[in-house]
DNA sequence: TGACTTTTGTTTCATATGAAACTATCCAGG
DNA sequence: CCTGGATAGTTTCATATGAAACAAAAGTCA
């Protein structure tokens, strides 16, 4: 018999595993409370001006920026290159950025908002800013200034567990 | 000509607008930093047991309460019922859950963990656990114990959001 | 009983995602 | 020059998602 002598009496794993609650685990609130933070924002930025985050992202870089290269535009809204070439296509699309050869490599492209995306840059970062300040009414101002070194923290932190065991899962 | 007489000189919000800081927007720090969280722990789920999120979210809920009905899932792990009914269909072929008519109720099903969920719920529980003490590592104890009370009330906060207003952006 | 409405869960469909393949350009060494 | 990489962006493909349509079974009320 292959089986563990346990298969009669729960084991200590077994009885530590059924006391586990979900709703205690912190990165699975973290994950519900983000997201539905997120979906919220989605829809808003969608209802005033029918962006999408990604899009929302990449007009608050190049906004900020002036020109930016796709890749740059990546680096800054921590997107991958996918998303910001879409998000760019679709923008280019409805007139809200304009995309020019880098004259300096026939590879880059140079990024800038059009007028109107200008218009629509102008709107939708007062919008962001009212969104973000309605969540931090949500909390305390104690609790709000807590949270970004949180997450930066836990930002750098999750990058080192990443680095830490790529290997170990992969072999 | 409807053009505003900022057109020439930018105005306020103009002005306003390009300051903004994608990097000091909270809500993208809050997403960026938890979409990168789970990444990693989705990686080590499959790693270790092929299980994705939502498979692994089912097999908590199912493996703390013993027998559970697809919707009561959906409401302990909140997912959407769509994501139960699939996450469930794939554990139910891969052996790991059962998943019977309910003898009351013609329309309900009874979800429960097969001896072989319950051997795969034994371990990944306590996986999941030292990913959990491992990303708390990252941070002070203060600042992971306020971190729990800030994501509650988020969570709080935002539903009220998105009650407050959802017929303000449909009209 | 026999329409209705509601609830439960699955399936369909259209979209979003990212890994990998691809294209075009640039650079380095011969 | 040319040839073999590297790099910048785009496109393809396979999968994941959720809204809406669906099917089946309860409940409700005359």
């Amino acid at each position: 018999m292959k089986q563990k002598s346990s298969a009669a009496k729960p084991d200590l794993a077994e009885a530590e595993a059924e006391l586990f609650l979900l709703e205690a685990f912190l990165p699975y609130r973290l994950s519900v409370a983000t997201n539905r933070i997120s979906r919220l924002f989605a829809r808003r930025y969608c209802d005033a001006y029918g962006l999408s985050i990604p899009e929302w992202r990449v007009m608050a870089v190049i906004g900020r920026a002036g020109t930016l290269s796709p890749g740059r535009v990546a680096e800054w809204a921590a997107m991958d290159k996918v998303k910001v070439s879409r998000a760019a296509a679709s923008l280019v699309a409805r007139g809200l950025l304009r995309q020019n050869a880098d004259p300096e490599d026939g590879r880059g492209r140079k990024l800038s908002l059009t007028r109107k995306g200008r218009g629509i840059h102008r709107g939708v970062i007062p919008l962001a800013r009212t969104l973000e300040a309605q969540l931090a009414a949500g909390l305390s101002p104690g609790e709000w200034q807590a949270l970004g070194p949180i997450l930066d923290k836990l930002l750098a932190h999750v990058q080192a567990m990443e680095e830490g065991s790529p290997g170990a899962g992969i072999d």
